[in-house]
DNA sequence: GTCTATACGATGATAGAC
DNA sequence: GTCTATCATCGTATAGAC
């Protein structure tokens, strides 16, 4: 939504020596996980030697924290905005599916880290880092219950739903790959117009079928 | 479909042994993950010493390759035996989806393994897995494919259709858990109801409600 | 803050007795 | 086929010079 590029976004980290080895540890992490990333390859990437990680970090698992933190609070960022934005239940609900699977897309390395390495942290960080998760799960929720009350949405199980929602646009950071796949706009509009199938009252879906799909 | 339980499933593998170690391999690496698990654990939670593990397999990778080609040949199974029945093209993709997402529910310490460990495989096992997961895929276009031609599915981007449903499925690998979740076959049957909405043409669309939505 | 050197444990895998 | 003992290597992390 706002940042623009991968790297150099970790808005004004301490020294620059930390944001370098933060991209590194994105990069080395998404590539081969974490636990086979080893301090000497991330210290390398970011061109210092392996001790050099050491004074910014205390451990190899911080640093894998402060890169889960940083990407849970831009994730939630993104739902976020969608969710306090106006319109109508359905367009919110678009707008927070369109915004964070392009964010899995576009983010995918780091999307990558903050979706599949939580195991590997600590268990304070890892208390820390879930409560942010609950808080993107209580803002999809929130639309989904939104739409149902208006009686734009038809949805039985909204827990299952919000659940589903939120599963089908992380698992974007698995299969998508800079390379081979279609742009993140594209599945930005795909997965928007998909969840809006999923959720649609039988008499608002005729209103709906001017996106792509058709 | 066919199966049971997780464990005793390995089908007539070689010794007794082997099948113990292929057990522990798929419990340990859907804990910990691959990098993180060593030998000497999968080795004693076999009732084993570490160097019992290399008669039965060359490495711990070969280990990992085995137990990725029987889960994803048993996932392949799931989705074929739902591709090849009878009925419309709504049926099957509904009788797949629900069976393969129930799967990845009732499975998912072998669907973890199955579907996040595939980058630790060497490039041949790799190889021969990309293979398999390409069959699983087509069976899925192929479906949605039959429901396009048949007017049944309104869907303009079937391979991106496709891929989100795959993705949807897997994902219930990550977020499923034995003790919290609701139970596997809810799951399929949620999912089913989903993704019949994602694809069905309107004029079809009321003749669906009948699941368990609404 | 960064480097070189290194401690110290753990890891994948093998040798050889039984 | 399984074990005990062990190798060679590599892992994280620290010490101390600059």
């Amino acid at each position: 939504m706002q940042d623009v590029q991968e790297p150099a976004a970790w808005g004004g980290v301490e020294p620059e020596a930390a944001q370098r080895l933060l991209t590194a540890g994105v990069e080395a992490f998404a590539e081969r996980g974490y636990h086979a990333t080893t301090t000497r390859d991330i210290a390398g990437r970011a061109g210092m030697s392996p001790a050099a990680l050491y004074i910014h970090f205390k451990t190899k698992e911080e640093l894998l924290f402060r890169i889960s933190r940083v990407g849970h609070e831009r994730a939630r960022a993104v739902i976020a905005a969608a969710a306090e934005s106006e319109g109508t239940a359905g367009e919110r609900l678009a707008c927070a599916v369109r915004a964070f699977a392009r964010w899995h897309a576009e983010h995918h390395t780091t999307a990558r880290v903050v979706q599949y390495e939580l195991a590997a942290l600590g268990e304070e960080h890892y208390a820390e880092i879930v409560a942010l998760r609950r808080e993107i799960d209580r803002l999809v929720r929130g639309i989904i219950e939104d739409g149902v009350r208006d009686g734009e949405f038809a949805v039985a199980d909204v827990p299952g739903t919000a659940l589903a929602v939120l599963s089908l646009c992380v698992d974007v950071a698995r299969w998508f790959s800079a390379a081979g796949s279609r742009p993140p706009e594209e599945v930005g509009s795909l997965y928007a117009d998909l969840v809006g199938r999923m959720v649609a009252a039988p008499d608002v879906r005729d209103a709906r079928r001017h996106g792509p799909q058709e």
